[in-house]
DNA sequence: GATTGTTTGTCAAGACAGTTGACGCAGATC
DNA sequence: GATCTGCGTCAACTGTCTTGACAAACAATC
């Protein structure tokens, strides 16, 4: 309905301006004459603009790429001065914050994480955080003023209404707080709050098991809780008040024991880690990692492949309710169950097959790629705000106006 | 990413054009001054392609509205003429066709049903069905070539890939056939097929219970089948192939009765209406009809509110499910059987805020609102097509080149 | 090595679209 | 009746893009 504005001449110059500017972030290094040709606009014009934008410093030029086999002129290439702006993201797990730069482009600069004991409070967790990207900013030769924005991932489902991050069970730190008010009081730049596991499916969408894919995703998170991330159509969807995604506390049986949450027979509380880890004591002993089950599944040990096996059937089952319902192009599992691989993914896939409908059978189901240790959350906060922020390419010129 | 181009004069011309004359179509009589002011363009401009609009039938000029208290020169009032185009949907269930058209404001004009008995072929149906539009076109004063697009419901699902509708348990008059095809070799205009129950959604989103409200809706329809609508920023969502929404063939009871679909205890069997009239032919005899069972059931026959507040009970539960996942703003429940009111309502709420979570257990669940007998499938089909045709100011200057 | 063909990027002239400022007009208010 | 306010239109001006022409740069061919 509030389609774009054709507008004056004034305007008119702009939107080219910001046209070929996102193509440039878009489709990587173009020439002028290509330009023309996607933006359906003549070379001269391309010409006029790429120069007031290279004035700004936004665009740069390399001499030629020649020799390239091509009849004709060498091609004088375009691209966005990476320096023009850096776009971060910062994910608050349990124990650790993790921080991560991208370009424009959305290509990784920079990564690295700190610890926290758990026990710390959320304002110093807040501090270690701001700490680490100013790290990450002084490595990568920026500063706070050239960031585009920062994306902040916390544990926890967070009100769009109140702002407030809502209880998640482990990991009580952030319950209550409005975090993006406390981020706004101690850096000026423009704000994303998500959970952690929507931050973790964004990046697996655009640079691992998702990448080039369908539009309409469904990411699994299989860790102590089960988050998940939906995208319709590519977008992240977030729900009427934030609270989308939350799929830990179906009920899979009505009579099974009572969950915190005051359901019954959740899901997280036969497939979720503590859950995993408990099966497992009795034969492994207290201190059972699920690194430890993680490798003794993958060299073939029954009980372990059993019980993820379990899990596997059990959240295949939810899918199929899932797919039924969303009927996504691709599924994504993640978490740290999910480096269980085929042990998990098997019995997921044949449950699915099982218990889903004809239309929504053929569904791919696939491992989460990155491999980032749990860093994959704040490359995905780096890479929401790309995806998100409104018209970056009008940003960008407004900055430098 | 596919921004809308800036592009050339003779483009900016253009989309100044389709954004005056789209303003006109959603927001209604404007006079030039105040469409001025909404495209941010100058009264001269607005001048000028009023000027070329009405030259193009598309829009008429109302010599003046004076008299109403206002100072200055009368405004002369500019509107989209009522008959530069028409939309149609026709819905076919079981036993009917309804067809339904709207002005290009959405406003209904004029609607009506034909009875083909069940046994019909699918050619008959659709002859049936296009007699009946040519019947309301001619009786609203228009012919086929005002009409700017067709949306037709058909029972069962419409994959997006084959274009076939699926196999649906009762009627199974079309499936396998492509009706997209049939269609446009019958009609060539532009055309949407869906199901019946998505086109009873957007009905009920824009014209009934959710209209005004908020864009992230869920529609819940209880008839013969268990269908939804799922809107997500106020827009249809379809799924990846087109299989979004079912809902019907979820399994509630692992161990239950096996259904035709291949699963075991399906919503459907318990919540469907075949199996609610099954539960209730002991009390009523094997004629028992659905209206005499919402008539008994609204004057306090026990059995009768007892069976339906089960089926209230049954839905609420997984509702409560659907809504942890997707966190809608509203929930529209329709079909048959939400005729019966608080009787089925009081107990989906209960089991909703029982099962659901704390971020979700504040959605507000209402009836569907529009009673036109079963047209609003129809009706929703004419809104469709207003929403869905890609530009629709666009489309309209096209045809008038 | 010179010639030909092709594509690129730029320049000058022209066409086109929208704005500015001024004017006449139509109603309300004093 | 005089004045005020806001609407719609006309003429002159400004800004933006395009067209057609040209030099530059590279590959292929003779």
């Amino acid at each position: 309905m509030s389609t774009p504005p054709g507008g004056s001449l004034r305007t008119l110059r702009r939107a080219n301006q910001e046209h070929l500017l996102s193509l440039l972030l878009g489709q990587g290094p173009l020439h002028r004459a290509e330009l023309a040709r996607l933006a359906g606009v003549s070379r001269t014009t391309v010409s006029t603009i790429a120069g007031e934008l290279i004035g700004l410093g936004l665009v740069a030029e390399t001499p030629a790429g020649a020799g390239s086999g091509l009849d004709g002129r060498a091609r004088e290439v375009l691209s966005v001065v990476p320096g023009a702006g850096v776009a971060a993201g910062l994910d608050f797990t349990l124990e650790t914050v993790y921080g991560h730069l991208t370009d424009l482009a959305g290509r990784p600069l920079a990564g690295a994480g700190v610890t926290v004991p758990a026990s710390a409070h959320w304002r110093e967790r807040l501090e270690a955080g701001l700490a680490l990207l100013d790290d990450l900013l002084a490595g990568a030769g920026a500063g706070r003023d050239g960031l585009i924005g920062v994306a902040v991932g916390v544990p926890g489902p967070i009100s769009l209404a109140t702002g407030q991050v809502g209880p998640s069970l482990p990991g009580q730190a952030w319950a209550g707080i409005n975090v993006a008010r406390e981020v706004r009081s101690l850096l000026d730049v423009p704000l994303f709050v998500e959970n952690n596991t929507r931050l973790e499916a964004v990046a697996e969408v655009t640079h691992g098991a998702g990448r080039g894919g369908p539009g309409d995703v469904f990411y699994f998170g299989l860790s102590s809780g089960i988050g998940t991330g939906l995208f319709f159509g590519g977008d992240l969807y977030r729900g009427d008040t934030g609270g989308a995604g939350e799929l830990g506390h179906v009920s899979i049986d009505i009579d099974g024991p009572a969950c915190p949450c005051g359901n019954r027979g959740c899901l997280v509380q036969y497939a979720g880690l503590p859950a995993v880890l408990a099966a497992l004591r009795p034969r492994f002993g207290a201190g059972v990692t699920i690194g430890a089950i993680l490798t003794a599944a993958a060299e073939g040990d029954r009980a372990c492949a059993g019980v993820i096996g379990d899990v596997g059937t059990l959240t295949g089952r939810v899918l199929a309710n899932v797919c039924n319902l969303l009927n996504p192009g691709l599924v994504i599992v993640g978490g740290e169950l999910s480096r269980a691989g085929e042990v998990l993914l098997g019995p997921m896939r044949t449950a699915l097959r099982r218990y889903g409908m004809a239309l929504t059978r053929d569904v791919r189901v696939v491992a989460a790629e990155l491999d980032l240790g749990a860093r994959a959350g704040a490359l995905g906060g780096a890479v929401l705000v790309l995806r998100e922020t409104p018209g970056l390419a009008a940003a960008l010129l407004e900055r430098r106006s």
